[in-house]
DNA sequence: ATACCCACTGAATCACGAT
DNA sequence: AATCGTGATTCAGTGGGTA
């Protein structure tokens, strides 16, 4: 029944069949752009002019939402199952039945991280002037479950390409116009709601790693593989429609990959090897008996031996006593402590920095 | 059992139970700031070790979401009564429990005529780099059914005040501090989710006509009666908490309401807004993998999709990147990078102006 | 008066690997 | 599975005090 995955294809059928064939706990990220039901707008604007029942009129509405419900509760499940421990998931969708599919997240057992806007720089207007221009929509992001901590998020990466300011939960791209929009040879647009590059690129670079899987359970024209190939990732699609499955593989085939320094993870503090603070002591780098203090010189401590610090009667890492001297329950020592060089104070981290640089270790 | 509307008053009481008590069809808005369930564990610090103020209260804890879900649609069906048919309705939340209000606003046949995100201007960081900047809320605006077609909007008034272009569905507004938040005597905020009167009076300008009725079933401090008060509307208020009851009768009472010919769309809050280099990069105006030189072609760095510079082993900001090159501390990107257009050098500041005009941002 | 510096704050589902 | 030690992490704004 389970097959291994289709890596880089595109799987033909329907979308939770597709679904329940893919091995348990196998891919990093899911993209999702789920259908918004027309079946359900179809129930929903029945002509049924006079006010007739209103309890009939609900009871009808909810049937037509139950639908919805089941089926998108259906392929969220098989999601889940799909999914790594590390792996998370972004769904998009607008008013019409993004509730529906926030509150099945939530039913599933996922947990929710962010709920994301996407602000379009270029909305359609509002042509009836009774309501306000509509001109976003609404993605969520989430994790496998409530014990799942340890999802990919590359958050020095997005400061870094954000003015050095955290990335916000609000997104303010254009729409999918012009070039980036398959055309037939007529002209029309090929599929109704292609999603821009730009959109799907942030989320991969925010939530994979070169190399990792992406599955989107429906694939359309194919914006989720071009842009998994363009940055160095693999992807599963799955898509119910040959003829979108055929202009998804022409438009994935002429995508050349980006090269592989413009994709690849960032380091960052938290993913550089571990040093020891004795390692630094050991080193030479801080002498024993050496005195360190904060950068307002308030505290003062003494460098032991054995990589530890020493302040009246305590003793304990650097951690452990730049909390104490300022009453904390925790500090980062490396950031905390200084030392004299050079007639100005110099933040032990630089000095690991430097230990880091002259021993270049793999991670 | 129902009795006539009491009218610029604030009932004490459970919120169903006073529902319950005010007759059908005779409310003209409600604006509704329902608990969020945000089911916080621990507690959380800021990397200076201060503690932050959650919400911790009583009125915030439900036992599961089938609770939390059960009172929701208790409310909002007494309130779907209690509406004129011309009347809408707003309620804000936040990812934990909006996807189950918009549902039970369907479910219940409340017809959505639009989503809106509240756009902080000033949100709380994310202190410990795991998720996007929580930056956003959202209100759902529903009309009583999907016949209710004759619902007030001002559509004419909100342009007007919005540099003639429509008002979208993303509203820019800064949290509720300084002297607008109440206090107590010791300097302590009265209401831990005091909502800003910008944001309120958006709505009621939206969606009503002076003399209107808007009932705000969770009171608190009384903010949507202040903004009704202010703007020539007269409101209900039903809260459970007495002292949040006084409160808000005090701060009404001292609210002054504005000339009857002053009562319009109030004119945005504009400003120049930051472009992340990531857009220029994302809109193609700069390509990932392209070279980056400094006027005078001493130095170069190569751009990464995710919107980060890359120099040998280091990886940042185009700021931090710049700065590293030249051995300064600090260093504006903007105008230090050029690229290669037409033959000659282009500053990057050039092509953030470029991208500013195309997209002509509201802030 | 003005400028600068510091402390404080806001609806928050906020770490992770080794043992 | 649970515990423990290391050590990673913040933005826009208000307001008070000091130079």
């Amino acid at each position: 029944m389970e097959q291994p995955l289709p890596i880089d294809q595109i799987v033909l059928g329907d979308c939770v069949e597709s679904l329940r064939r893919l091995p348990s706990e196998s891919v990093d990220l899911i993209f999702a752009d789920p259908p918004y039901n027309l079946q359900l707008e179809g129930a929903l604007t029945r002509p049924d002019n006079s006010l007739v029942d209103a309890v009939d009129d609900d009871w009808d509405r909810f049937a037509s939402f139950a639908e919805y419900d089941d089926f998108t509760r259906a392929w969220l499940a098989e999601c889940r199952r799909v999914m790594k421990k590390t792996a998370t998931l972004f769904v998009i969708g607008s008013y019409h039945n993004i509730f529906r599919v926030g509150t099945a997240v939530q039913d599933l057992g996922f947990w929710i991280l962010n709920d994301i806007v996407w602000r379009k720089a270029n909305p359609m207007p509002n042509f009836r002037g009774r309501r306000f221009t509509n001109a976003h929509e609404t993605l969520i992001w989430a994790a496998r479950g409530m014990d799942a901590r340890n999802y990919t998020f590359h958050y020095e990466a997005l400061k870094a390409g954000n003015e050095d300011t955290q990335m916000r939960s609000d997104w303010f791209l254009p729409l999918c116009t012009g070039e980036e929009r398959l055309k037939d040879a007529a002209g029309r647009k090929v599929h109704p709601t292609q999603k821009p590059e730009a959109l799907i690129a942030r989320a991969l670079i925010a939530a994979t790693n070169p190399g990792d899987v992406v599955l989107d359970p429906f694939f359309g024209t194919g914006t989720t593989g071009a842009v998994a190939k363009k940055l160095g990732r693999r992807f599963v699609g799955l898509e119910r429609d040959p003829a979108y499955a055929d202009a998804a593989r022409a438009r994935i085939a002429a995508v050349e990959p980006l090269d592989p320094r413009a994709v690849s993870a960032a380091p960052s503090r938290r993913t550089e090897p571990r040093i020891p603070f004795l390692s630094l002591v050991e080193s030479g780098l801080i002498a024993a008996g050496e005195t360190l203090v904060d950068a307002h010189e308030k505290h003062c401590a003494t460098v032991r031996a054995d990589g530890t610090l020493v302040v009246g009667p305590a003793v304990g890492s650097i951690h452990k006593v730049g909390a104490l001297v300022q009453g904390h329950p925790s500090c980062n020592g490396w950031t905390f402590w200084h030392v004299l060089r050079d007639g100005s104070l110099v933040s032990i981290d630089e000095l690991r920095g430097d230990y880091r640089a002259r021993h270049s270790m793999a991670a």
